[in-house]
DNA sequence: CTATATATGCTCAAATTGAGCATATATAGG
DNA sequence: CCTATATATGCTCAATTTGAGCATATATAG
């Protein structure tokens, strides 16, 4: 593997007026609890948020993109990544508060990678930190949380009603069908995919940090706002959205969600891990219809005891699956409207 | 709307080692074919193959990347477009087989647009070309092409008998599982949306000239082969074939596809149009009760004579829909295995 | 008037899905 | 041992969705 120096950083930022960013959503699930790599700021430093892992793209030292995202993982965690996918590609101008006008221009591309790696093993330079301490309002498994009854949902019935600087609403419906698509208010229902459209939202009413970094969220000057979600450096936050977003959709129509799973595991402990990404509660004896109905595990013929309750049977992943079927995943639905 | 002086692309390149390319699949639907626009190759100029409208990305210039994109669309073809979508950001080192390797590193984000401005319209600068002509394989709405059983699977399954150079079939389970996964080889059933895999699969082994342009191919001389699709500059039929394979998935869970229809439409057009993406045929009863049940549509309460039997209804689409459901569209299914 | 299109309503069986009942087998504690 | 309480697992049942096709309606072309 490449392994890219330091002084490549210099070398391939400033004489250019374009800098391709890398960054990298590497998730894990452990105990229930999905996690992320986080580079948390050093003391002292000027930076007071957490960012994700990321590195400019050096052309001359990276085959591909992605090729150089692993290499930057790799020398900032020492994380050798396995599952690796695309999401997007932001470059819009001002995404970089911090930068001033006269800098580079950074056109950023954000990954998402997927490892079994357990949070306890240390990550040199990052450390694992729970994916929904920055989106509190995404979990779901205890039924609606409240930070969305009490906090969210109020306050952006209050954004809605204010369409324009001047305190008339000019396009009130606009915001409101937002509100009902986006957090399923008035009673909607919740698409737990939604996650990047719920941040993007809730950051254009001005009501997470990184909004007034970016000098927004000054139409309405909240009080007594408790921070909703720890706020990420640059637009870290928003690709960490897109990725667990993207990775919501993706366990239903192709088998990602063993790519966080152990060898071996029960289909309860590959349930609660679903349950994990999804933010939702499923109904278990279906799941295991599902999964199982599905062909997408095989029993190992060993059990699991110290279950709390009956051993469990241990199943692996099977994968001819993805021979035989064209778009195999947990297709798992939240309820019946 | 910005408009980029073309003085911008010597500004923006040459000092950088890095450009970011902007690129459109611009899509169509006309009398039941899809079309794209193409910039042809000038006569006697270098290049001899037709390219997608793009333009490099100006950070000056261009607030952002879709912005800038919109931008060189209207340069170059006179088009303003509606619905754009990112599609995927390519980065590989010899993507660009023409270009010397002390040249600037391009990588290109390409982008989907669709648009319901008829083929007739002029469009200055480029064309609108049938999109199956690009990829012939592609189209089963009479069934499977002949292209498939006579020429590409016969050369596929050669080529998953020689896994090495020397000829002997080291993991000839790999590639045949592929033609299985991906060309529905072997009983396998055919996933209308794995466009990219296929081309990439083809590419690989030789069977497009993009690939002998790009040092491929060489593997297995093949020999009588005809061409397979009218070939692209650059990795452009890449980006293409990203497209229409995103398309393909996206009409099934968004009603993107009214993008593609005129105002008024009667249920059956719309069907055409849908199988016409598609390149499938679908049941014609269960298409109308699905499209209606989903509230997507709405009768203009006229009718469309002319159809060559009894009036149609015209409809026109259901914007309402967008507030109801999660994910509403088009959820075509080719037929139960 | 007939052949032939397309349009549209309706049926019916198979498959899928949502929800829950019932039973099995562990552990913890008296 | 017995009981309370977990979790595991098998099974039922109704509602809904899906795949396929029959039947009828209403145009146009000759």
């Amino acid at each position: 593997m490449t392994r890219v120096p330091q002084t490549d950083r210099i070398l391939n930022s400033p004489k250019s007026g374009l800098e391709i960013g890398l960054n990298a959503a590497i998730l894990s699930v452990h105990e229930n609890r999905p996690q992320i790599v986080v580079v948390r700021p050093k003391e002292n430093a000027g930076q007071a948020w957490d960012s994700l892992p990321f590195g400019p793209f050096a052309p001359l030292a990276h085959q591909t993109l992605e090729i150089g995202l692993r290499s930057w993982v790799k020398e900032q965690t020492g994380l050798e990544l396995g599952y690796v996918e695309q999401l997007y590609t932001f470059g819009d101008r001002g995404r970089h508060a911090q930068q001033s006008d006269t800098g580079p221009h950074i056109v950023s591309v954000g990954y998402l990678a997927l490892t079994r790696i357990q949070p306890e093993q240390s990550v040199s330079g990052g450390v694992w930190h729970g994916w929904y301490s920055y989106f509190p309002w995404e979990d779901r498994r205890e039924g609606k949380p409240e930070i969305l009854s009490n906090i969210i949902e109020p306050r952006l019935r209050e954004w809605a009603k204010r369409d324009d600087p001047g305190g008339v609403a000019i396009r009130p419906f606009e915001r409101q069908a937002r509100l009902r698509i986006c957090f399923g208010m008035d009673d909607a229902g919740w698409d737990e995919e939604k996650v990047l459209e719920r941040y993007e939202l809730l950051h254009e009413a001005g009501l997470v940090a990184e909004a007034i970094r970016d000098g927004r969220g000054s139409a309405i000057p909240w009080t007594g706002l408790p921070q909703l979600g720890t706020p990420m450096q640059f637009d870290h936050r928003r690709i960490l959205a897109t990725a667990m977003g993207r990775l919501r959709g993706k366990i239903k129509y192709r088998p990602v969600i063993f790519e966080l799973m152990p060898e071996s595991f029960t289909l309860f402990e590959l349930q609660k891990t679903v349950e994990a990404i999804s933010g939702s509660h499923l109904h278990k004896q279906n799941f295991r219809r599902l999964v199982e109905h599905a062909g997408l595990v095989e029993e190992t013929g060993h059990m699991r005891t110290m279950t709390g309750g009956r051993p469990a049977k241990l199943f692996h992943f099977r994968p001819e699956v993805l021979q035989e079927r064209p778009a195999p995943g947990v297709r798992v639905t939240v309820g019946r409207a």
